[in-house]
DNA sequence: ACCCTCCTGTCA
DNA sequence: TGACAGGAGGGT
């Protein structure tokens, strides 16, 4: 599901919900995760909640000592849900889950807090949790698009030595984390580039280009707490909304809002791209 | 630099 | 029934 605004929509509700609270236990119901070791988590309190790259960490510390780290990545599928105790007490749980469109066989992990749970769902587990003894094991090699050094002249850098078409490159996390399939395609509408076009044809003005555009159409998502397409996705159960703001994706054979022609669909490297021919050449 | 795979569900 | 789905690690 996620790309980088759907995480940091999801850490920015988290944080006050979860924030401080003291973890009672961590449960563990998918086989996939019973090597994890999670002797340090309970009874620690959580200290921070935050996005690296696509990954939400959240730290744990017992007597104001650090004593490690979780760290979830939700991949295609998977949905962090904070179930206060109020609300499984007014509405029954399945209800709520019902309501949610969640079911219960699909949540693969629990951290039971006090005052409520933190649900991890994740229908095609794909998702990954991670236990660390220091957050710093999380730290993604890719740059971040909101880190100071996120000029146009280090994207520029980044993106010498590939040959990669432009659309595959945006994808790579191990030069720039964050950005997935979605913003891909609008990031490169946005700059009205070809996604076909190799990086190391980008011209100047179209690396400022798709460099700014990286930002608005970023910074754009998280203010409408990210794209949702089916169901919801955040921490509340409450639906993004930059769905309404796509120009491309998920809009094959549609009008381009420039008039110009339709949206062509295109596969590259297994994953669906989406483009208008006419303004991106 | 590419292809396959992990898993489950939905839609045409 | 097959194509496809917001991701990325591993193998070649």
């Amino acid at each position: 599901m996620p790309e980088l605004p759907e995480v940091e929509t999801i850490v920015r509700q988290l944080a006050p919900d979860i924030g401080n609270k003291r973890i009672k236990t961590i449960e563990l119901l998918d086989p996939r995760f019973e090597d994890l070791e999670t002797s340090a988590i309970d009874g620690a309190r959580i200290v921070a909640v935050e996005r690296l790259g696509k990954q939400i960490v959240i730290s744990f510390a017992r007597d104001s000592a650090i004593l490690g780290a979780i760290a979830i990545h939700l991949r295609m599928s998977g949905r962090l849900i904070w179930i206060p105790e109020q609300k499984t007490k007014a509405t029954s749980a399945p209800e709520f889950l019902r309501a949610a469109s969640l079911k219960q066989e699909h949540c693969r992990a629990r951290l039971q807090l006090e005052g409520g749970s933190l649900c991890f769902f994740d229908t095609r587990r794909f998702g990954t949790i991670k236990i660390s003894d220091t957050r710093e094991t999380f730290l993604p090699r890719g740059l971040d698009p909101f880190a100071k050094e996120f000029t146009a002249e280090r994207f520029g850098e980044l993106l010498s030595n590939s040959q990669q078409a432009v659309k595959v490159w945006l994808l790579r996390q191990d030069k720039l984390v964050g950005i997935g399939n979605i913003y891909a395609c609008e990031i490169l509408y946005a700059a009205r580039v070809n996604p076909f076009l190799s990086v190391a044809k980008l011209s100047p003005k179209q690396i400022g280009l798709v460099h700014a555009s990286t930002l608005s159409i970023l910074n754009a998502a998280i203010e409408n707490c990210g794209t949702t397409f089916s169901d919801f996705q955040d921490s509340h159960g409450e639906l993004g909304s930059y769905q309404e703001f796509l120009k491309v994706y998920n809009r094959e054979n549609e009008d381009c809002v420039g008039g110009c022609g339709e949206i062509t669909r295109v596969s590259q490297q297994g994953r669906s791209t989406y483009y208008c021919s006419t303004c991106q050449k």
